[in-house]
DNA sequence: GCCGTTTTCGGCCCGACTGTTTTCAGTCG
């Protein structure tokens, strides 16, 4: 269902407002102020407020205290009266007022390429544009021409990008993008007189998914990076071209922007472009009080720059510790950097060993002894073998009985092999009403239980939490996997709530996975955050398939780190006798 | 609408590029 809905319904029965549904609500307001020709600073206080809020470990929900949520960083006294609104009554009167006054089209025309508010205001009063349709009627009837500021130039590229859209994709996979970004980037590090080139943005960041790439580019002499890039084979078009950024469309649709600065700025321009938005502003706006100035090329007290060749020496004058870019969200992390209690961030080689993970019994495709000799050569201590249970169509699940063998097969494998341990597991899913599908007997002889949803995403939320919570009532389970249960651009993640959930994991000793498959990364950074401020373990799984798959755990510790988890959060950084006394703590 | 080692009022990040303009507004990142 769509989440708006939720908002606009009127006041009845128990009301359970996500903070995704306050985020997406002041999205709008900004969006719909800044058509009407709002103050742009009242639009950005939306704006921020939106992320703020999207940004939060906890639910306001649980805080639900109107003072609470004024303390929150650019939450004031209105915009905590307006949460507390949105909570009580799952309406916002404002909001409301101004949908009625615009076209809920007009949001849309926000989304392409060239316009922004003024110009959607524009068509909107000069020729009663509502929306995308009425837009591509005006531009092929030719009434556009007539509208001051439309030119030929922009409303040629007005119907470009109306029939471009359907074709790209909004935000790509950050390993689909991969491939690309370090092509392109070890092109330009070829390019005569590029010193330096690195992708920044949210590829740097980590992210999930990522809408476009942002390259920086350190020169030690003139480069005419648009001539560099119209050589290169990737690259289709040249979207903007100035002597010191670029715009670029790759031939798969991908965007990429490009920004040119000489070497003694290289720390600032990867600062810039690393961001994310919201850090930045916070960088400057802490700049600007320190009577300094930030920008792309370094930072300044009066016309002298101070810093700028590195983001540490950057970091350093503006009173902080380097920040690692996964943090770089605007959620708290420049307040730790000041206090100097940022976390020391997981790493690959923090971990011992992988809790998930197939084999061909299942729908793996490779041995037990394969996947082990794998695990090994990775220099993991254990792997947990976590076949599927019989219930799912798809794949060759185990019954009690199959499973029964296998666990024979893994004390056998044990008996051979010194310094390295199997653990017997399964990946158990939930029934629909809660249950798990396979009998307590077999899962009681396992050295750990990964319950996981497969069908049944579209209940509703009520359902679907009560489903997993009886799930975690199983004196047997002893880790959520894939808890959203959602696919990068393909599934959205179930409705659940995620506090209920929290509490009782934490309530029940047991713990969260973070399944470092690329188009699952779930627990994603936000969730990982709330489980690590709960105090709750996490499993940073590979959910391996085939030896090679175990490589996939680098995107669990990258997602890990935007979630700010340390070494000491991550269940499968402890040692093997650690590991097994808290696996026997969720045992009753 | 938020916020305060300038301030409870008057600021609010900063620069590049484009197109439509006769000097700059709008968009984007």
């Amino acid at each position: 269902m769509n989440r708006h809905e939720v908002i606009s319904a009127p006041a009845h029965g128990a009301i359970h407002l996500h903070n995704e549904d306050v985020a997406s609500a002041f999205a709008e307001m900004a969006e719909l102020l800044a058509i009407g020709g709002e103050n742009p600073f009242r639009v950005r206080a939306y704006e921020r407020a939106a992320n703020v809020v999207r940004g939060l470990s906890r639910p306001l929900a649980d805080i639900g205290d109107r003072r609470e949520f004024d303390r929150l960083p650019g939450i004031g006294p209105d915009l905590a009266g307006k949460i507390a609104e949105l909570l009580r009554t799952g309406r916002l009167r404002a909001l409301e007022q101004l949908r009625r006054r615009a076209p809920a089209g007009l949001r849309e025309l926000l989304r392409v390429p060239g316009l922004g508010p003024v110009r959607v205001r524009a068509l909107h009063a000069g020729l009663g544009i509502r929306g995308v349709a009425d837009l591509q009627r005006a531009l092929r009837s030719g009434r556009l021409n007539r509208l001051r500021g439309f030119g030929p130039v922009l409303r040629k590229r007005l119907a470009e990008s109306l029939e471009g859209e359907a074709t790209t994709p909004r935000r790509w996979p950050l390993v689909a993008a991969t491939p690309y970004a370090e092509s392109l980037r070890d092109y330009l590090r070829s390019v005569p007189g590029v010193a330096r080139a690195e992708i920044a943005g949210s590829y740097r960041r980590g992210r999930d998914t990522v809408a476009d790439l942002d390259v920086v580019i350190a020169t030690q002499r003139r480069v005419d990076l648009a001539a560099a890039l119209r050589r290169c084979a990737d690259v289709h078009l040249l979207s903007a071209a100035g002597p010191t950024r670029c715009t670029a469309l790759l031939r798969n649709g991908l965007q990429v922007d490009l920004r040119l600065v000489p070497q003694g700025s290289y720390g600032a321009a990867l600062l810039y472009f690393t961001g994310s938005r919201e850090h930045n502003l916070s960088l400057r706006r802490r700049a600007q009080a320190r009577q300094l100035k930030l920008n792309e090329y370094g930072l300044y007290r009066g016309q002298r720059r101070i810093a700028g060749a590195s983001e540490q020496e950057l970091y350093h004058a503006l009173g902080l510790e380097w920040i690692a870019p996964e943090l770089r969200e605007d959620r708290g992390e420049i307040a730790a950097a000041e206090q100097h209690r940022l976390p020391r961030l997981v790493e690959l080689g923090d971990l011992r060993g992988d809790l998930h993970a197939h084999t061909n019994a299942s729908d793996g495709s490779e041995s037990l002894e394969a996947m082990v000799a794998a695990a090994r050569a990775r220099g993991l201590e254990y792997l947990a073998i976590t076949d599927h249970s019989r219930h799912l169509g798809i794949v060759h699940g185990l019954d009690a009985d199959r499973l029964s063998r296998q666990v024979d097969a893994i004390d056998e494998l044990n008996a051979k092999l010194s310094g390295f341990t199997v653990l017997k597991g399964v990946e158990v899913d939930i029934l629909e009403d809660g249950r798990l599908a396979l009998p307590d007997a077999v899962l009681c002889r396992l050295d750990v239980v990964v319950a996981a949803i497969h069908d049944h995403f579209q209940l509703g939320e009520s359902q679907q939490t009560n489903r997993v919570l009886r799930a975690l009532d199983h004196r047997c389970v002893s880790i959520l996997a894939h808890p959203s249960a959602r696919l990068l651009g393909e599934r959205a993640p179930i409705h659940m709530d995620f506090g209920r959930v929290l509490a009782a994991v934490k309530e029940r000793s047991c713990f969260l996975e973070l399944n470092a498959q690329p188009g699952r990364l779930d627990l994603d950074d936000v969730h990982c955050k709330a489980a690590c401020d709960h105090g709750i373990l996490v499993s940073i799984a590979s959910d391996a398939h085939s030896s090679g798959e175990l490589a996939d755990l680098i995107h669990g510790i990258r997602q890990a780190r935007r979630g700010w988890l340390t070494a000491a959060n991550v269940l499968n950084a402890r040692p093997l006798d650690e590991l097994r006394r808290l696996l026997a703590q969720c045992r009753r």
